[in-house]
RNA sequence: CGGGAUGUAGCGCAGCCUGGUAGCGCGCUUGACUGGGGGUCAAGAAGUCGCAGGUUCAAAUCCUGUCAUCCCGACCA
């Protein structure tokens, strides 16, 4: 492609609206345009980058054993209704009536096609010899998001590869889930990505049920914390502490306990500043609601409460916050006096909670607080659990090394569904005994617009961007100096043309302009091998190769350049696909 | 949805407080010179100052409303 017939419409300077180094250096380097919030053009640049990830994405997928179809985005309102999303989804889910006649027919965008695929699946398999299946498309998502941002790494409309495996057994499910998972291993690597696989939040079939695949990046919204020893590695809400429970009885040290005023200071944050003390000398007592009985969960001050494991701990199906009133009920104050110090309801707290010596804690009376809080004498508990957050430097559950904790973007996640779909769309099977049984299904996805976007986010210099072989929009920029010199257009030409005819992906930067400005787009939009044909070297007989990332070019004969050039792109692509 | 900020030429911004001819840099057009890391000179084009209403002889500027975008938070199958 000759730039001057492409669209690609460089930057100099940052539009005042991005913050992130992903929308920024999209923008500027001309890969995407914003419409309105979360929604995107992709520019040719852009756009040629998505395609090269989703043609690795294909090439594992079949590889994987899964075979690509492609579904509507426009969807009957009457599958979420079966499967009981619509409520689930709520405003995210965008839908609509379309007309039809004097009827109208209600319908939805997809955010996800587990109803549609299920709704395909339940008519066109009936039996155990057709299992397992999997398929996958590429597709457009539409979730209505309250707040995209982040440029495009949360958006209204993205595309997704989604696919879906049907199974008549939980073996079957395990072999194709491993074979995804080592699928997505395969993709992100060739994609040149950094990425960590993590536990996630593992829904009905419990145990390793999901993964998700993470970039870690400092503008991620997820949070993940990780062991370098072990490898152990799992998304905030659900990884564990590696804490033990702790014997619990009253320090020999213990200070006598004394209630002390604390006016209007109610907050962990204010009780500090009020007593000068440190948020981890401090019990945090949350009133819970669970199955709508109250209950007190005790953490340390400086921890954050995991509901999800509070609302395991206590075998409870619903959990939520007491509003101010409740707590004004159970505790005789107001919110933030609350403390485990003669509290009637049901305590449980976090295993770090019994080892505060001298703790300060709220005295179930407005305006008062406790010093010199000791368990066992001051306060009973039966046993501890993990019930809170993990933070950076608790030990691994594995290796009991410290863990660290680092942002990442999810780019993919695979996930053991069961049979939550099928049952509710009733895509059964025969088995062997003609008993009819419910197909197990997976759904396993990747953001792909995501995997270009984190690339983006994560590999970039102060004078652009840095792609991988991979998913560089091209492999090779060739920069003649003077467009105006016939011998040296005539040089930079037959290199263009006879790299193409090698197959490689070059762009020749045919503009008039100055070298300065050439010079400079070319780092801006990263191509990973830059020619440059000019005077000088022509007079030499020589065309300058650099990579990207690095320092000075080499001096390459005009009759070497093509072989070169071809040279270091397979090497750079095979360092990939090894 | 709660909190904060910003809307003036394609991009970055000034002007607003103290109302009176709409400006600067980059980019764009034409020409000349120039030609190895964002050139020089000359001449240009381009803005209903987000939108609506109000105050005023007069509004980019003051007031009210509204819309949009960004940031923090809540939410996110």
């Amino acid at each position: 492609m000759r730039w001057t017939q492409s669209l690609i419409p460089t930057m100099k300077e940052t539009p005042a609206d991005a913050e992130v180094p992903s929308h920024q250096l999209m923008l500027r380097a001309g890969l995407i345009r914003q419409l309105m919030a979360g929604a995107y053009t992709y520019l040719p640049l852009g756009w040629r980058s998505v395609q090269k990830a989703a043609a690795i994405i294909r090439e594992e997928m079949e590889r994987a054993g899964a075979c690509e179809l492609h579904m509507p985005a426009l969807q009957p309102i009457e599958l979420f209704e079966r499967t009981g999303r619509i409520n689930a989804f709520g405003s995210v889910l965008m839908k609509f009536d379309v007309p039809r006649g004097d009827r109208k027919v209600p319908v939805a965008l997809g955010p996800t096609h587990e109803e549609v695929v299920t709704d395909l699946i339940s008519r066109h398999i009936s039996s155990y010899r057709q299992l397992p299946l999997t398929v996958y498309q590429i597709q457009t998502k539409f979730r209505n998001e309250e707040r995209p941002r982040f440029g495009v790494l949360r958006t209204s409309e993205f595309l997704m590869k989604d696919a879906y495996s049907f199974a008549s057994s939980l073996e079957q499910l395990n072999t194709t889930y491993d074979a995804m998972y080592d699928a997505y291993c395969r993709i992100f690597k060739r994609c040149g990505l950094e990425f960590i696989p993590v536990e996630a939040e593992s829904g009905p079939i419990g145990g390793d049920a999901s993964h998700e695949f993470m970039i870690p990046a400092d503008n991620g919204e997820d949070q993940i914390v990780y062991c370098k020893k072990s490898g152990y590695a799992a998304n905030l809400e659900r990884a564990e502490t590696g804490r033990k429970a702790p014997e619990i009885s009253t320090p020999a040290d213990a200070a006598e306990l004394q209630k002390v005023d604390t006016p209007n200071v109610g907050s962990i944050e204010a009780v500090c500043g009020f007593l000068k003390c440190q948020p981890e000398q401090m019990i945090k007592t949350l009133i819970y609601l669970a199955d709508e009985k109250p209950v007190a969960v005790l953490v340390r001050g400086d921890h954050e409460a995991n509901e999800g494991k509070i609302r395991r701990a206590l075998g409870a199906d619903s959990l939520e916050l007491a509003d101010p009133e409740t707590i004004q009920k159970v505790t005789g104050a107001p919110v933030g006096f609350a403390g485990p110090v003669g509290l009637e309801c049901q305590v449980i707290a976090d295993h770090d909670v019994p080892a505060i010596a001298n703790a300060i804690a709220g005295a179930n009376a407005a305006d008062q607080h406790y010093t010199g809080v000791n368990v066992d004498r001051d306060y009973q508990l039966d046993q501890t659990h993990d019930l809170r957050n993990a933070a950076a430097g608790d030990p691994c559950p594995k290796s009991g090394e410290p863990m660290d904790l680092v942002h990442g973007i999810e780019v993919g996640h695979v996930f053991k569904l069961g049979t939550k779909y099928s049952e509710s769309l009733s895509a059964m099977y025969l088995d062997e005994h003609e008993k009819r049984h419910p197909i197990i299904m997976g759904c396993y996805g990747i953001g792909v617009n995501r995997i270009v976007a984190g690339l983006a986010e994560t590999r970039h210099d102060d004078k652009g961007l840095l792609w991988p072989i991979s998913i560089a929009p091209y492999e090779v920029l060739i920069i003649p100096l003077k467009t105006d010199d016939e011998e040296l257009m005539s040089a930079a030409n037959s290199i263009y043309a006879e790299l193409k005819e090698q197959g490689i992906d070059v762009l020749m930067d045919d503009r008039s302009a100055r070298p300065g400005v050439k010079f400079n787009d070319a780092d801006l939009i990263g191509i990973p091998y830059r020619i440059v044909v000019g005077g000088k070297g022509l007079k030499e007989g020589v065309a300058e190769v650099k990579a990207r990332t690095d320092a000075d070019a080499e001096k390459v004969p005009l009759d070497q350049v093509v072989a070169n050039v071809t040279s270091l792109v397979s090497a750079a692509k095979e360092a990939l696909n090894a």
